[in-house]
DNA sequence: CTAGTGCACTGGTCGGACCAGTAGGCTCAG
DNA sequence: CTGAGCCTACTGGTCCGACCAGTGCACTAG
């Protein structure tokens, strides 16, 4: 039987050819942010389409976070710029669906963060640090309110110096994540304050690390920091993962 | 004007409420894989919508790879274990509007990779170590076309040691983004089997170290095997930027 | 010249219709 | 009684036409 190996057909939606065509028109620059799609009822007559079908096209392109459609618009629906939200959204639901413990968003933050401030050391410009030490400014003179906000600023910092945009990415997503997870956990802390100082000094030592280019101590630095900083919330059992990242 | 303080309200579409719904429910594990939702002729019922609004939900759950619906099946959409296929699509959409680099891909990858390996000298298995060692196995006894599946496995194999669910899929999701963007140059390279070879020994020394409980050496070793695997197809401005990561 | 008002469009939703496909019950020949 | 085949009652995919509330712009009235 040595006759033509016949592929198994893909029976393909017509909205999921009119996706791949504006994703495709998107992904390849020739549709650019700020630009506008024509209005459904145009598509619907370039694509040879009905309006439902151009609207699930739109559903399935607005739900990855491409572009965004807005009632009484009179020019189409909006080219988006890329925004980790897809991105977040789906890693949200990872860490809801596959019971993502949270010793191993923290474990992951502390790989990721680590790394970023090992490659910081090395590539990091003069202000990029000024906006670390700013940011650890921030963290020192703010109340509880505006300490996240800062905390962020600096890991946020340290990411851009990484030289990474995936890193930076990620390490973003994975914080919200974080954040949100226990929130009002951390609002409630007793020794909220101590843990705050406790913070900022680490986060200083961090920074003096870095400027002084040492990758490895920075790095070590930084695993350790967080650890101090999330393993009360870890269940006791599982801190022990976490503890193998700080050799 | 002391009064009470409104909040925007935020016009929400009927579609997002019926996403939402389902979603909470397969989150929440009330709808477990395997299992059906209804029929769109009952959900707009149940939901008090047209069937067009129930479809557009529909298609955003089946975008972010919660359900899959298929014509003529006499049940309704099925409820999806979860995949990382909206992972990987959010993230390959990530490469390519915010134009991540190749050596920014392989770097992450080096970062994961070690990490996991980190992990995995700590936690590994006798099982595990026994897969790693049987990819490796495969690896030196396959052509050309089962080397990268043999290699996949091994990298899985780590991944899974390491007991990071985040890590695995991470691991798993850029690695496939890498190997289809340089599928071809590999499969061109004139000194392939060179390459292999010392790919496969550098695969047993990490596996050394992993067995040896020498958690730091192998995640050099790991890193250093995929530097070397991959650094050519870097261009070199930017390898300085891996080499970064080699200490 | 400006402030205000329509108007012509937009996207969001609805209802109905048809088609191709599926699964499972039913019939009928053996 | 058993098995193979058909038939029907569904399914999702697509199309059409309609209405509504919202938007931006041009035009008008002051």
């Amino acid at each position: 039987m040595g006759g033509p190996r016949f592929e198994p057909v893909r029976t393909v939606r017509a909205y999921e050819r009119v996706v791949e065509q504006v994703e495709e028109a998107i992904e390849s620059g020739s549709l650019s942010p700020g630009e506008r799609l024509a209005s459904e009822r145009e598509l619907m007559v370039q694509f040879s389409v009905s309006r439902s079908t151009v609207r699930e096209a739109l559903r399935v392109l607005q739900a990855r976070g491409l572009v965004r459609s807005r009632p009484g618009d009179p020019n189409g629906a909006e080219v988006l710029p890329f925004t980790p939200a897809a991105l977040h959204k789906s890693m949200t639901t990872l860490a809801r669906v596959a019971e993502l413990s949270l010793a191993e968003l923290v474990q992951f933050r502390m790989v990721l963060d680590s790394s970023a401030v090992l490659l910081a050391a090395r590539l990091r410009t003069e202000e990029q640090l000024a906006e670390m030490s700013q940011a650890v400014a921030r963290m020192r003179e703010a109340d509880e309110a505006g300490f996240g906000a800062a905390d962020v600023a600096f890991h946020d910092a340290i990411a851009r110096a990484s030289g990474n945009k995936l890193i930076q990415v990620c390490t973003d997503v994975v914080r919200s994540i974080v954040v949100k997870l226990i929130a009002e956990k951390i609002a409630a802390a007793p020794d909220r304050r101590a843990l705050m100082e406790q913070s900022i000094r680490h986060h200083e030592e961090v920074i003096a690390a870095v400027r002084a280019g040492d990758g490895p101590l920075a790095a070590r630095l930084s695993r350790k920091a967080m650890y101090d900083y999330y393993a009360a919330y870890v269940p006791v059992a599982e801190r022990a993962a976490l503890r193998a990242l700080l050799e």
